[in-house]
DNA sequence: TCATAAACGAGACGGTACGTCGAGTCTTCGG
DNA sequence: CCGAAGACTCGACGTACCGTCTCGTTTATGA
């Protein structure tokens, strides 16, 4: 069915995928990704060019793959410990849902504005604007679990009564998280703690009149 | 203090610009962007490309030169018309503003999922994420027009006491905007007319029970 | 030490060095040697540019070594006879200096005044004149070895009491064949057999009145 | 007959003419005649290239009119002096025809290892082999002037006695002048005084046995 | 325990496009 | 109204990477 058998993943040399993975992150640490070539991240790697090519359909799916590897790291040097201690590992419930949403909004302008942070998701995020199956992994890996957590926080606060039962928490969240991102990605204003405390009083409270 | 002189634009040449800036659309409209090249550009403009690489920077610098005049050659087309016909000319004032969004919302929708005119304007605005010069040419160009329309249109429902005073028109645009951005950009949900109207109600009535 | 690692001689392939030369050459007799380009020859071998890039630092480069390649051919097709049939394959020796020069010169002459045959040596004899490297190669692998025929010949008519013994052939045989090259490269006579004659009977007699 | 109406040389700026010779001089001394371009010239003589185009077929044609021009104004320099007092304004007769070559040899010997002095002549011999009208030119205005002066000193030598009357001083004269342009052109052997000394000796009394 | 087949490093290959250079032509403007 | 200035089309340059394709060389079973 495939034009070319599929190569025997049991076989794959985990040493190879890591140095491939590093290289690449650190090569778009160094140069930027669009000057990050396929070339230059086997030569770091010390790897032969068909090796990525036997595993990865692009230079866009190694990062995608170094990226989600580096998350997952990040995470299981954590695990166990039961609380989460930032946004990325749940949004806290104080029972002042405007308070909490704040905190974790400005922890993520913070984390957007940091250019070396930042700089390779932004390019990511734009290969995955052109390439839609890039794009759905981004999401799906990397974008999605981070949203369900304001579903679930947004849920506890419709259950304690400081959501409106009609409202569709998945709709909210966007109401709340999509400005943020949309000043970060076109660059129309600054990203600033005021606009994250901003966001939230005007997606709580409204724009209409009392009735 | 330039590396190069720059060149005389007094002398430049409007017959070859308008050539390479249609040839750029129709490249784009007929292999998309990626596979767009200068050098493409110039063959089918009938130019060197010497010519191209004397004006613009990039083939993205082209494309949005190029979009640009289109743009403008569109309005001239309707120009003294006296009354706006669509949401680019305008957002209509029935003293509805959750009607009149909505209306301009669905539209914004139906535009961006038509594959065939929206990508180009996807791959324009990925390019501008990864390159700020460009980027803040397409805001300034393309997007800050429109996002001003609904300023105006926030600004009018303030004063009609539909809106609270409090409000920042220009946040709250971004509240309206940014979700459909968001799932348009990064196809995370089906953006419908049903998720226009969901953000509209959302964003005018707020997600917290009324005190 | 070098700027760039040479590459890897074992690995190179042999139908493409051969579909260079064999392009070059063709190409050369076509068009000309100026009007004989890099992308031509490769377009027309069917490769990558990069592929003479990669094996020759410049057009004269691959032309000479076509030429060298040829030469081999040529006198491999000969290989076996045991006697020289033209001047390229030794001098004759009859016992008649002045004969046997006049009909090597003369041979000489006819090859010079072909304009087909001879643009191409033309051509590179001029690049070598301008580019030393290029010159040493062609002086080693062209024209020594013809040149070193008359200093075999000469030596064995010193031997045989025809040349005096205090003559140095190598002096002796540019003062032959010096004056032919001289008309042929800078035109400034033509190049006939009376004119080969002329230079024989002159070089062998000398200018001076006998003493 | 010609496509293009042939521009009035009356009206030729006689500045720009000497500007573009000087600047084509030195920068062909600066940077060699390779990378000598037109452009190049145009720039430091502070003319358009068009001014160059309209006067001149070729880059070549320019440096052959800047040597000319070179040579006449040092020839005018030293007019009215009366007395040859180098090889360029005759060739002594001191009644020793063999002294008498050798020393013009030997300072033609010289000239021609002065790599500054020799590598533009070099060029432009080079050239006018690849270019038969440039060759022409060439060989007519700066070669040819010194080949008569051969021929006048020989045919006193023939008048003399010294050369026997049979010989062509044309002929002659290549015998003693090839052999050195043919060592400085394509450098088979050092071109030395030694060189010089036995090309003289070798062709005054012949490469035979005296009968 | 070894043979054997795969993945591996290395890198040459045919290509495409890059961005630059210069050629020679055409146009504009100033003295 | 000539000529400086320089923008124009064109073509080739030499480079960078692409993705494919051999080459030997590990390596890791499974016969």
């Amino acid at each position: 069915m495939s034009p070319h058998k599929a190569p025997d993943s049991s076989r794959r040399s985990d040493r190879s995928r890591r140095a491939i993975c590093d290289a690449a992150l650190s090569l778009v640490g160094e140069v930027g990704y669009a000057r990050t070539t396929i070339e230059g991240i086997a030569a770091r790697a010390g790897v032969g060019k068909q090796t990525i090519y036997r595993w990865w359909p692009s230079k866009a799916a190694v990062l995608m793959e170094a990226f989600t590897d580096e998350g997952a790291r990040r995470s299981a040097d954590v695990e166990g410990v039961g609380v989460a201690e930032d946004g990325e590992l749940g949004i806290p419930d104080t029972g002042d849902l405007a308070a909490d949403l704040k905190l974790v909004l400005r922890a993520t302008v913070d984390g957007l504005n940091d250019p070396a942070a930042a700089a390779p998701t932004r390019a990511l995020t734009a290969e995955g604007i052109m390439d839609p199956a890039l794009g759905a992994q981004f999401v799906e890996n990397l974008l999605e679990p981070q949203l369900q957590l304001y579903v679930t926080r947004l849920r506890a606060a419709q259950e304690a009564g400081e959501v409106r039962e009609d409202i569709d928490p998945r709709v909210a969240l966007e109401l709340l998280v999509a400005p943020l991102t949309h000043r970060w990605l076109l660059r129309t204003l600054p990203l600033t703690h005021a606009y994250a405390d901003a966001v939230v009083d005007h997606a709580l409270r409204g724009l209409s009149v009392r009735p």
